[in-house]
DNA sequence: GCGATCAGCGGCACG
DNA sequence: CGTGCCGTTGATCGC
């Protein structure tokens, strides 16, 4: 495909608010937040009528280049056919040269539809919520998702000793920084509130190095185990794996 | 285009090993470590061929649905045009469902160009490594990406008093989780080793409430200014913000 | 293979 | 707007 008609097609997608696909070999370069070259190699290029601008090559799930919605594009025809996104705050620039052409078409769009999505932390968290007595007896929920200075609490309640329990929910593998989140906000209450506070992560597994953390800090764990059967979520159950206070008082 | 040539021309794409491109009206859904559903709408579907299977909308850089590098993807004809992508470990499934097509075809793709990138935060380490008097006159590198058991620290020093360093750095503004990140190495070798161990944190800026937890723990900080020119990141100066031990003995 | 972390993370929701 | 944090995070590198 010749420069001058792939030109064309780009630019009426540009003007038509149409979703533009290329296709060639072309050199990128990058400066903004960072800064990178890539050069020569058949890609793909998408440009969506946000600006969204994404250059993908034959392998790989992420964009090798890439500009978010409110990019500007334009091009320019010279020796070599360059498409040009640049962006203010942050000032970014991605230069795309295509040395040849193998396809360029724009395609009208509509789309209304919004993605509905089961198995959400936040989802898991409401469920959590209605059912805390899976956790402990007595244990009733006080806040969700609340905000305190060093971050957001998933879950704040009682037990029945009165005593604030701070819980942590994630979704997948608790890892390190899951329990030091979770310590960060227990650490904060206590301190603030010159009170006993318990912590407890739920999590469908965790790792070693931070189950150990965990049991250093007092902090406790219950395995969550959870299935996502459509159209939505729904918790099998919890099951403890660390003696909590109760068993050192 | 009807979807017997569709079909045909996707299906040639998966067998040759070429990148396909499909823009058409359809619905998805996705089941495996989460579940959607997203009704019918006009699409971008690219699938590559390493597998990887990008369904996009007309808005937004990230592909609303999605599978990674190693899917199998099928196609099946019957009332719609239906393209299904499968993956093993874990288990999920895409299926795309067309009520029309617009567009697909297919392009054999060369590129073994890697994208050179400058500025990342390994290549900020590299240079501080370099440059650690910047931050206080008798600082000496002992480490690169030294791993302890809860986590990598990124850099590991020593100071004119023999006082263990534990440098984070961060390529942009530094919130709560650099600072616990920092406060988890400075914790563990303080236990570790029984001696006292400074930690610093160096970023272009911080949080508010980073800041405040950071000073509260006794941790450091120093402003790291740096450019992106071109073809490599250059330092341009270490600021310090807050007051050291020294002055507080 | 899992584990930990970075990423030009992107996106969202809340202050 | 910044701040914090989730994400079907993905990608990389080390063990």
């Amino acid at each position: 495909m010749d420069f001058l008609s792939a030109k064309s097609v780009i630019d009426s997608a540009l003007d038509k608010g149409f979703l533009c696909v290329v296709v060639g070999n072309c050199s990128v370069k990058y400066f903004g937040r960072a800064a990178s070259k890539l050069s020569e190699g058949d890609r793909l290029l998408v440009i969506k009528p946000d600006g969204t601008f994404l250059v993908h090559q034959r392998s790989k799930m992420t964009a090798i280049n890439y500009q978010g919605p409110g990019a500007r594009v334009s091009t320019q025809l010279a020796e070599n056919l360059v498409v040009t996104a640049r962006r203010e705050k942050p000032k970014e620039e991605i230069v795309v040269s295509f040395n040849s052409v193998q396809f360029a078409g724009a395609f009208e769009m509509h789309d209304d539809s919004k993605l509905k999505v089961f198995g959400s932390e936040r989802q898991l968290s409401d469920l959590l919520m209605q059912d805390l007595h899976l956790i402990e007896k007595g244990l009733v929920p006080i806040k969700q998702e609340s905000d305190v200075k060093k971050g957001t609490i998933d879950i704040l309640a009682e037990d029945s000793k009165k005593r604030l329990v701070v819980i942590e929910l994630k979704r997948r593998t608790a890892g390190l920084d899951a329990v030091t989140q979770l310590n960060r906000y227990a650490r904060e209450l206590r301190e603030r509130k010159g009170v006993q506070v318990r912590g407890i992560l739920c999590s469908p597994s965790i790792t070693p190095n931070a189950l150990a953390m965990l049991e250093k800090e007092g902090l406790e764990y219950f395995k969550l185990d959870y299935e996502v059967s459509n159209p939505s979520a729904k918790i099998k159950g919890l099951q403890k794996k660390q003696k909590g206070l109760e068993d050192y008082c």
